[in-house]
DNA sequence: TTGTACGCGTTATCAG
DNA sequence: CTGATAACGCGTACAA
């Protein structure tokens, strides 16, 4: 009985060597480096799986090699736009490299993290994508246990796990406020949402420039842990005026709420930029085609995404090309809801 | 040498076992029905997996008994909001069960999608999602060579691989344009981008109303392969004014257009509704709080996602609860910026 | 309730 | 360039 048939009518290795009359190994071998076989096997062996519809087990393979072609990523929200975009550039470059992705959500909770982290060290991935920088030292030390190339995306920072790819949310943000003190306003409001610890960063940037030019006011500020929604970028603002009726600006933390903002604006008559100025942050493709056109600052948020599936296989595979710790910088892209006052 | 390692230095079952003073099954029994063991035993195991610090290997556990807990997740694009509703709800519904998703972007490619499918079936999921019905031959037969519970998402139709949760495209576009007829809107645009199945059968369900209504003309009709986005609502809008610049209402295939729609009426100082009425689909956040607030179809996505999750999984263990074919409707959400003329 | 024997499909190692 | 043999770590089936 040559050519038994596994219990659940898969199609083995030993099947196709055993048409191409070889032996399993060298079936192996055809898949994984077919220049090491004679021309002559290595046809044979080809067509022996294409008429066998042959189907490798990617588990036994992990099982027999220690390793699989999984890079592993973890992000904190698939609502945000900002993270759908990071994951296109993800897949996209993945997809010209040998690696699928393996995506998890940890629902912006750090322990949430650390559980999935555990189960991504089951399963043994080539390389991990994580999200920023604040992880539980347990988590530290799962990922410093899987001994695979691991990159934190979304920040840059001190002290990296292993690599890094982002830009700094406190100079970007510093940067924005630069720019509308430039333009002349001096009220300016902060509405921050969703107040992860990069968010936090952009706040301590703004406080931190609002206090170096002398304009700090704790009553221009408004936060919610809640989450993020053009809606409620106009419920904020409405909080924002209540509390301080003579602001002259104010900085979004990201570009739903800057949008949910000149909705209340159109609403409430109040002329963007003559009366208020508005910036949000991401610079998401919307932002150019409202009216007025919505000043943002610029994060590159696919190349984030696409840089980090580089650095990781470029780390799987032992050649690291670039620094550990990338800048992506960020721009700030002037529109008319910020220019000064009279223009 | 008692607890010898493995050479990777990971802590096997066997290890456990030996520190607990069972057979290795026993550990393993631990792992998969713990009632199953003496409370002894179990508390022995217990404690000496987490003394070594055991992380179970899915490779292995896989091989051994034929199958996974992973559901297989087919979505054609990360970028469109839909899907990210979607995958948000699958990725939820997951946390509650026992499997994990994996997920995978065909980047609206049916050949992609096959490829993916084939990929999918060297891990032998547990089961699978995938989008819309119009699968390659190839995939069909993948998919009903996999033996694992499908679920087919996004639409409704005859013929379902094995399950399906979706609502009909074309209902829910007639049900739109009756809502402007009712308003008393004649010259009805159609505007799409993207033009997947799904946006092919709203097509229809445009062209088969208006011309029950004797009011269909082709060129009230725009449509463009490319991607969606609000920029491109604007600019299609354009196209269309400048092709029948007489037409009184527009229905956008999605609310990112007509949010693009609504800002160049804006920037044209066409009144919404009273010289342009617009209608959008899906009714994303956003759309009850622009000025004036956009009518939409509201569909349901997030819990699109959730039963599908339900039902694989239900069918996995078993029991299968709901219809193979579930249609979660769609509702009309009408806003100001359908009001009937002259209201 | 617990354990024994064996197999899962593949790759690593090393010899030829 | 090719092949034999021995893992890889765990679960199944059956026996005790």
């Amino acid at each position: 009985m040559a050519r038994k048939r596994t219990k659940s009518g898969k199609i083995r290795l030993t099947e196709v060597a055993q048409l191409a009359g070889v032996s399993h190994i060298t079936a192996s071998r055809f898949f994984r480096n077919p220049e090491a076989l004679s021309l002559d096997k290595r046809e044979r062996v080809e067509s022996a799986a294409k008429e066998l519809g042959y189907v490798p087990n990617l588990a036994a393979r992990a099982l027999a090699s220690h390793r699989t072609e999984v890079i592993g990523v973890l992000i904190p929200s698939l609502t945000n736009n900002v993270f759908a975009d990071v994951l296109r550039g993800i897949y996209d470059a993945s997809e010209t490299s040998r690696y699928s992705i393996q995506f998890v959500n940890t629902r912006y909770s750090i322990l949430q993290e650390e559980k999935l982290l555990r189960l991504f060290q089951a399963q043994m991935p080539a390389g991990l994508i994580v999200t920023g920088i604040n992880q539980t030292p347990e988590s530290r030390s799962v990922m410093e246990a899987m001994n695979c190339p691991i990159v934190q995306i979304m920040e840059t920072g001190a002290d990296p796990v292993d690599m890094m790819v982002g830009f700094s949310h406190y100079d970007a943000t510093v940067a924005a406020i630069s720019h509308l003190l430039a333009q002349g306003f001096r009220r300016i409001g902060f509405l921050g949402a969703r107040m992860d610890p990069r968010v936090q960063r952009r706040l301590e940037g703004y406080s931190n420039a609002m206090k170096a030019a002398g304009l700090f006011d704790p009553r221009l500020i408004i936060t919610t842990p809640v989450s993020t929604a053009v809606t409620r970028g106009g419920t904020l603002f409405a909080d924002l005026l209540a509390q301080a009726p003579d602001i002259d600006a104010v900085l979004c933390v990201n570009d739903d709420l800057a949008l949910g903002v000149l909705f209340e604006c159109q609403r409430r008559h109040i002329a963007v930029p003559e009366q208020m100025a508005i910036v949000g942050f991401n610079d998401l493709e919307f932002m150019a085609s409202t009216v007025p056109p919505l000043t943002s600052v610029r994060t590159n948020r696919y190349e984030m995404g696409t840089r980090a599936v580089i650095m990781v296989t470029e780390a799987i595979e032992g050649r690291r090309t670039s620094a550990p710790v990338v800048d992506l910088g960020f721009e700030l892209m002037a529109r008319q809801s910020s220019v000064a006052r009279g223009n």
